[in-house]
DNA sequence: CAGTGGTCTAGACCACGAT
DNA sequence: TCGTGGTCTAGACCACTGG
């Protein structure tokens, strides 16, 4: 008996169709951000069924050759933004030096107590409020990333009259005298639900790309603790070191 | 005519899964490493198809509470590596300052032209071979990392007659006097094909994280280019900036 | 060998988006 | 209103794992 090791396995349908579009893709003749044909079209092409189709197309999602936008279709994803998240950069900034148009949306402004990882990490007493921003940012019209801003309100008195769509640094630095000399970004690989995956035109536990921040004013102060949920197609983190 | 925005939504049936082993993960009903029910288990006890129960698992999946091996079924993930990509720690010190078990198997070890990323990042000439190295690493006996390694070959020679298995670092440095002076490193959600997602136990086009890596001696001479790709379950990268 | 997940068939109904 | 993707039913066969 010989094993099947050193032999090419047979395509499986679904890998088919990946290859199928990841190769229209390759050649640009699917553009970017243009509609791929419909699931339906796709299972009469290959005679095939749904679920399989739908397996071919989420792993071009997977590997961010393609995005979903809820209920419209899948669309070929643009080049991945470069983001350094240690750098001071502001989004819009980023953005536009990689020449892609950016925009902010406040979704809610709050004082509440907030989660209780936000409170621990920055320290407040036991009454304190917390103020939370949620903002939904897009590129070219795209939503690519969904963040939970918390802060103390006793550090950013009248906070919420001020423009929030902007660069928040800039506000903190401006406004209340905020200098950060330092951060601590943990990412990993989680999913969206709910309204988040709602905004980001995601399904329900669709994977996401997760940075939470803490930035800090001085040794120990923490000032800023942020969840972002990137659609994980939309971004390429550049960490240079030393 | 209202709508229905302000409203819960109803729980579809996969969420309604997903919540529940959800809920035996964090109230450790199920430990680390424990096996869940099998897929048709799941089916009888919640009077529904398999296609259902494994959109549950995997939305778990995604968000890392569960992770699989390939047809022995689905694991209760353990805690994520935290690993900072800017740091000299090597991978088995990092382990067991975790408390993990970690190993290294070389899978295979060659001299080739290479793909040609790796021979332009590089910048070797056009006839020189470059070394790759792939190999597996894993955590307690779970294969979490798959990786290549280009060298070129001019600068190591003999490498291929070394121990391969152990720190890369410390050989550079002990055996050809590598000072690594920075690195530039790339970070995206990526999907793993053929011999990384028979390897990784993974199914073909799931989601991991990807990390390329390049590293230099002096301001511009790069010497090594890596690209790995992690389990997104097992691994939480950490980013202190200044 | 039995049991597992991996893949697939051939449909169905629904919610939502575009028009 | 129609077409889209989102969810689901009720099965089937296959490849591989582990005893």
């Amino acid at each position: 008996m010989h094993t099947d090791s050193g032999l090419k396995k047979m395509l499986s349908a679904n890998i088919e169709i990946r290859d199928y579009l990841a190769g229209l893709i390759k050649q640009s003749r699917l553009k970017q951000n243009e509609r791929l044909p419909s699931e339906r079209e796709l299972v009469e092409q290959f005679k095939s069924t749904r679920i399989t189709v739908r397996d071919a197309l989420s792993k071009l999602e997977s590997e961010g050759l393609i995005y979903r936008s809820n209920r419209r279709g899948w669309f070929v994803s643009p080049p991945r933004l470069e983001y350094d998240p240690s750098s001071r950069v502001n989004f819009y900034l980023l953005a536009e030096q990689q020449q892609r148009t950016p925009a902010t949306e406040l979704i809610s402004q709050k004082r509440i107590k907030g989660p209780q990882v936000a409170r621990t990490t920055l320290a407040v007493a036991a009454d304190e409020k917390l103020i939370e921003l949620v903002r939904l940012r897009s590129l070219d019209g795209r939503p690519v990333l969904y963040e939970f801003i918390y802060l103390p309100e006793s550090r950013f008195p009248e906070l919420m009259k001020k423009d929030l769509e902007g660069s928040l640094t800039t506000l903190m630095q401006r406004d209340y005298n905020v200098e950060i000399t330092h951060e601590d970004n943990r990412i990993c690989v989680s999913a969206v639900y709910d309204q988040v995956a709602d905004a980001l035109s995601h399904i329900n536990g669709a994977p996401c790309l997760e940075i939470r921040r803490i930035r800090y004013e001085g040794e120990r102060k923490a000032v800023e603790f942020d969840i972002e949920h990137w659609v994980h197609s939309a971004i390429e983190l550049r960490i240079p070191s030393h």
